[in-house]
This record gives structure tokens, C-alpha cells and sequence, in this order.
RNA sequence: GCGCCUGUAGCUCAGUAUGGAUAGAGCGAGGGAUUCCUAAUCCCUAGGUCGCAGGUUCGAAUCCUGCCAGGCGCACCA
């Protein structure tokens, strides 16, 4: 596949010219990093405080002197001092030339960067299939698949992969819960299966034991008890994960199963393994593993791995996940709520155990609460991904029956289903992981300013743009001269359609889906700011409307792509 | 109590990796733009002790230390 990165193509330029006039000047060794400077002052700055002390002079007198030396090249242009920095000013008309005509060459694939031979797997998601998703947990899959989107346009490939738990005390729960269902006091109130089970098992002793008891013939890969669990887990991701999952554009690569380590035997040799360590230490039956020697500040912890009845536990089947996935990728990434830092902890204690050297890279995201407090399913204090995207495709529908009257049922709720998802996995994406969101319908519906629909819009106008060029043949673009673009607007156009893929690698390299939701909107703004000072189909020359074609066509594709990284349809109509 | 994370405009967030030019957006508030490609848009105005206090530095929202506030965790749960 052909990349192309304009942008870095620009940097790899000034910091070649920059190294030389460094070195000439008697700078040896000194690490160039570029700076954008504010606007109007160039495109890529390099700022002289770091060789004051060497030089012995002031920042000034040295910027003043490196300004002076820097050869022109192909893109840049210009290069003056400004104070203490040294100001780049690139060709505009060569970065159009090239950036259009790359953008419009490379569609869909613009913003790709060279094949990486690495191949990741990203966890993501791994809900309990004990209930439907709730919007607590989509902020993992939105996090986690937009992710996977990005590295895989960074050149690396990726499978996703569902770490399904249907093993372990809430899967059993679950399965006891469907057993007992109907036999439920007529009084109960639970909403479902697992939520009556987990208060009676809490109440009644007897129950209690039942479902423990359970749990172990579980481990023993009993085929009654292992049936009844893995169909209850398996109608749960069926009947609501899998559904929520792809309404919000989510596909998952492969489903793993847990029990799959257990009845494998894979599980038991983690714990034969774990218990030859040194750190490895009983209490009352029960086996762990010493964190101590493994901590930084040597802080106590004890790691459980088998409780006193011989069964495992989670952290210990997930490290036999672990062995597991590692035998078939470079690198392992997961997508963990910050309540699983932990365990996390104790899966990477684990693998170096097991004499394994790599440990998975963790992004851990802060919980989403409501306005009233945090979520609890129990309690009923709960918003479902199904219900937030029945809500927000209503909202959506009234959205564009308000302005586009002409249209029949059926576009309407086409446009509605795009704009209403969009809105929810930008209002997600666009947060930082760490940072916690307090769930508003307000927010998750919001359709103005920094959100999906805006971006969807300038794309929605784009392609309006071409369609309606088409209708009044007017042809294409076809031997349009880049070199004509001149406007301010087209050029700051044309300088973020170039950033793209040094964006794309950005997001790649810092794991950052938010930084990519933030380009996003900036693209759409600097679009709309094109779009309100340079007409297009009005344009009486001939040549210079041809120009504005193709940077239409172009930002069309740009708006596209970076909504694509965020799993966002990019409509052609709104 | 201990560990990790967060604290930036009235509200929601960028900016912190790699210290550097006047700290940027959106919402909300006030004002303005539509004989013109979709106004889900655009423009202008007001609004900031970057949690607090020290320190390092020519220079700190960004690095270090202490403190304060909130979240998460500290299970033979997952």
C-alpha cells in the first residue's frame, strides 16, 4: 500500500536542513525538537534557549544566526528569526501540490502509515456476560475500538479480542439464577436472573452452598453444570452484548472464552508454576504469591491464585489467557476499568512468574457515574447502551425531520441512526480515558459544537458540494492546479489535511483516541471557515473553481477518515 | 491509613509525553451574519490566583516536594 505524510515529509526537511547549520555552527550533538509556533509566525518553529550556555551568547544573536544559514529546499520558503526562535515558513503552494494530490490518490487510505511488522492484540470490553451493556462499560469498547482503528492505520496489525468470562463465581451466579428464576417469590422485584440470584445466594445460606458447590463442579469441567453456565453466558452475549456492541459500530475479531483454559488444563499449570516460586506461600489451604519482592517500595500484598478448596481464581485463569495470547502476538494491550489496577498487577506478577518477560500495556479508564451517584445495577441506578441509542436516534430523527422535510421515513432514519451513534462515541472518545465522566443526557445527545453531527455536517457539506457540481455539470476536477490555492483558508486547509497522518501516528504512539477526536473537530472548523470564505460552485474561474473541487473532494476524505478512526459513519447528507 | 488516578473560564474539556512566544475550544451569557454551495454553520464581546504552598529553572499549567478536595482500589469477587 502507498502512504504518504506530507507533514512529516516537511519536518524531515527542516530538521535536515536545521542539523546541518547546526553542526556548521559548531553545535554538536544537540537533540532538534520542533515547535509550532503561534499563527502567523511560520508552520514549524525551533526554539535557541538550549544553546544559550553552549554558545555563550543570547538566544537571540543564536536564532538570528541559524536564520541566516538555513538553505531553502523544496517546501520550506522562508525562515526568519523572531526573538529567541527560528521560524519556518513552508511553500504553500508546494505542501497543496502535494498533499491534494496524495489526499485524493490514497482515499480511504490517506493517513495510513508503513506496514509495522508487529502484531498487537487489544482486549477490549471483556464485560461479564451477566447483564446487558451499560453505558459505564461502552466507554471500553468505544476507548478500546477506536484504538484498534487508529494502530491499525499506524501500520500495525491488530486483533481485537473479547475476554469472555464464563467462568468464575458471577457466571455461576448467573446460571443458578436461570435455574431458580421461576421459582421466585411472587413479591421479588429483581430485574433479572443474576441479580435475584446474587440476593438470595447473599441471604440464604443453603443457596449459598448450592451455587458454590457448583462452581467447583464447574472447574471439574462437569458437562451438566458447564452446559447450563456457558448457554447462560452464551444467551446473555448473544441476546444483548453482541447486539449493543454492533449498534455502536463495535466488531470484535474473536470471542475467548475462559472455560476454554480451565477444561484445557492450561489453568492448572499456571498454578503448578506459580507454587514453585519462591514467593509462593499458604495460608490455610489456601496458596498466594508474596507481591512484596516484586513491588518498587516494597509495599506488602499477598496475589491469591487457588482458594483453599483447590478452585482458581480470575486473576489466575486470566494469566493462562495471557500465556495463551502471547503465543500469538508481539503485543498485548488492554482496555481495563480502573478498578482492575489490581489485578492487572497481579496478571504481569504472574507472567514474569511464569517466565514470561512481556507484560500487557493497560489503559485504564475512570468510571462513569450518574448525576445521583455511581451506577449500580441493583439498585436500578442504571442507563443501558440500548436505551441511549433508542433515546439519541429519536432525538436524532426530530433533528432532520426539522430540516429536511422533503425526506422519506426511511433516509431520515438512516441520517438519524449515523448522527445519534456518532454522538455517542464522540461525546466518549473525545474525554481522556483517565479523566471521569459524569453521564448527562444533555451531553450524550448534544448535537452542536464539539460533537459528532459537526463533524458529520462539514462532511455532509463536502459531499453536497460535489453531488450538486455533478448534477449541474460542471465536470470534475480533473487537471485542477493546486498551485492556485491562495486563500488563507484554503492554505490552512490544506496545512490540516497534511497533518493527518503525523496526527494518526501521534494517537498510535500516546494510545490517545481523544487526540484524534480533537483533529476531527479541527479539520470540520477549518472546513466550515473554507467553506463560508471560498465558494465553490459560484466561482466564476473556471480554474480556480476546479482547485476548489479537488480541496473539497479532499477535505471530504479527510473528514472521513478521521471520523472512520473514531468508528463514526461520515454521512453525505444531513 | 496505604497505593494509583483526577483537579485549567459559570459548566464540559484540550494543552502536561519532550518546560518556551499573548493558556485554547465547546456549552451557557451578550451582540451580529442567511438575495450566496445545508445556519447541525460562521463572526465579535465578556469570562482564568491553571486546587493550595514551597522548590528547581533564564523560563513552570507542564518537572520535584508537601498539603487539600474528589474518584478507584487495598477479598480464598470479577
Amino acid at each position: 500500500m502507498r502512504t504518504l505524510n506530507p507533514l512529516g515529509i516537511c519536518k524531515e526537511e527542516v530538521m535536515t536542513s536545521l542539523a546541518k547549520v547546526l553542526a556548521g555552527l559548531g553545535y554538536d550533538d544537540v537533540k532538534i525538537t520542533l515547535d509550532t509556533p503561534p499563527e502567523n509566525l511560520g508552520d514549524i518553529a525551533f526554539s535557541c534557549f538550549s544553546l544559550a550556555p553552549l554558545a555563550k551568547k543570547t538566544p537571540q544573536k543564536i536564532a538570528e544566526e541559524i536564520a541566516d544559514k538555513i538553505s531553502f529546499g523544496e517546501i520550506i520558503e522562508k525562515c526568519e528569526s523572531s526573538g529567541p526562535y527560528v521560524n519556518f515558513h513552508f511553500n504553500s503552494k508546494k505542501l497543496a501540490e502535494m498533499t491534494l494530490k496524495g489526499v485524493l490518490e490514497l482515499g480511504d487510505d490517506y493517513g495510513c502509515l508503513p506496514q509495522v511488522d508487529r502484531k498487537i492484540i487489544l482486549e477490549h470490553t471483556s464485560a461479564n456476560p451477566t447483564d446487558k451493556l451499560h453505558i459505564g462499560r461502552a466507554r471500553n469498547p468505544i476507548i478500546g475500538d477506536s484504538l484498534a482503528r487508529i494502530l491499525r492505520k499506524a501500520g500495525f496489525t491488530v486483533e481485537t479480542q473479547y475476554y469472555v468470562d464464563d467462568m468464575g463465581k458471577q457466571a455461576v451466579t448467573l446460571a443458578y439464577g436461570i435455574e431458580i428464576w421461576d421459582k421466585r417469590p411472587a413479591d421479588d422485584d429483581s430485574l433479572g436472573p443474576y441479580q435475584y440470584a446474587s440476593k438470595a445466594v447473599s441471604e440464604n445460606k443453603e443457596m449459598e452452598t448450592t451455587r458454590d458447590d457448583w462452581l467447583k463442579k464447574l472447574e471439574k469441567g462437569e458437562p451438566e453444570i458447564t452446559d447450563k453456565v456457558r448457554s447462560a453466558c452464551a444467551r446473555v452475549m448473544d441476546e444483548d452484548i453482541f447486539l449493543s456492541l454492533s449498534r455502536i459500530n463495535v466488531a470484535v475479531d474473536k470471542y475467548v472464552y475462559e472455560s476454554q483454559f480451565v477444561l484445557d488444563g492450561s489453568v492448572d499449570k499456571v498454578i503448578a508454576g506459580l507454587k514453585e516460586s519462591q514467593h509462593c506461600d499458604e495460608e490455610e489451604g489456601a496458596y498466594f504469591i508474596d507481591l512484596m519482592p516484586f513491588r518498587e517500595r516494597k509495599e506488602e500484598g499477598k496475589f491469591f491464585f487457588q482458594r483453599s478448596d483447590g478452585t482458581s481464581l480470575y486473576a489466575t485463569r486470566d494469566i493462562a489467557y495471557h500465556l495463551w495470547k502471547y503465543e500469538h502476538c508481539d503485543d498485548a494491550i488492554n482496555i481495563l476499568g480502573e478498578d482492575h489496577k489490581l489485578e492487572s498487577e497481579y496478571v504481569a506478577v504472574g507472567l514474569k512468574i511464569m517466565g514470561l518477560e512481556k507484560a500487557p500495556e493497560v489503559i485504564f479508564y475512570s468510571f462513569v457515574s450518574l448525576p445521583e451517584g455511581r451506577m449500580s445495577t441493583r439498585k436500578g441506578k442504571v442507563v443501558f447502551v440500548e436505551d441511549l441509542i433508542d433515546e439519541a436516534i429519536e432525538r436524532a430523527k426530530a433533528e432532520v425531520k426539522k430540516r429536511r422535510e422533503e425526506l422519506s421515513e426511511e433516509k431520515v432514519r438512516e441520517i438519524a441512526e449515523k448522527v445519534a451513534i456518532g454522538a455517542i462515541r464522540f461525546n466518549i472518545a473525545r474525554v481522556q480515558a483517565e479523566k471521569k465522566i459524569v453521564f448527562k443526557w444533555e451531553d450524550a445527545l448534544n448535537f452542536e459544537g464539539a460533537s459528532a453531527p459537526f463533524i458529520q455536517y462539514s462532511h455532509a457539506r463536502a459531499s453536497s458540494i460535489l453531488r450538486k457540481a455533478k448534477e449541474a455539470g460542471i465536470e470534475g476536477y480533473e487537471n485542477y492546479d493546486p498551485t492556485l490555492s491562495e486563500h488563507p483558508s484554503e492554505i490552512s486547509l490544506v496545512k490540516e489535511m497534511a497533518s493527518f497522518p503525523e496526527t494518526v501516528k501521534e494517537c498510535a504512539e500516546r494510545r490517545s483516541p481523544h487526540t484524534m477526536a480533537a483533529h476531527a473537530y479541527a479539520c470540520a472548523t477549518i472546513f466550515n471557515q473554507f467553506y463560508r470564505d471560498c465558494p465553490v460552485l459560484a466561482c466564476e474561474d473556471d480554474a480556480l473553481r476546479k482547485m476548489r473541487l479537488a480541496l473539497v473532494d479532499a477535505g471530504r476524505i479527510v473528514l472521513k477518515n478521521s471520523l472512520f478512526c473514531l468508528g463514526i459513519e461520515a454521512p453525505d447528507e444531513m
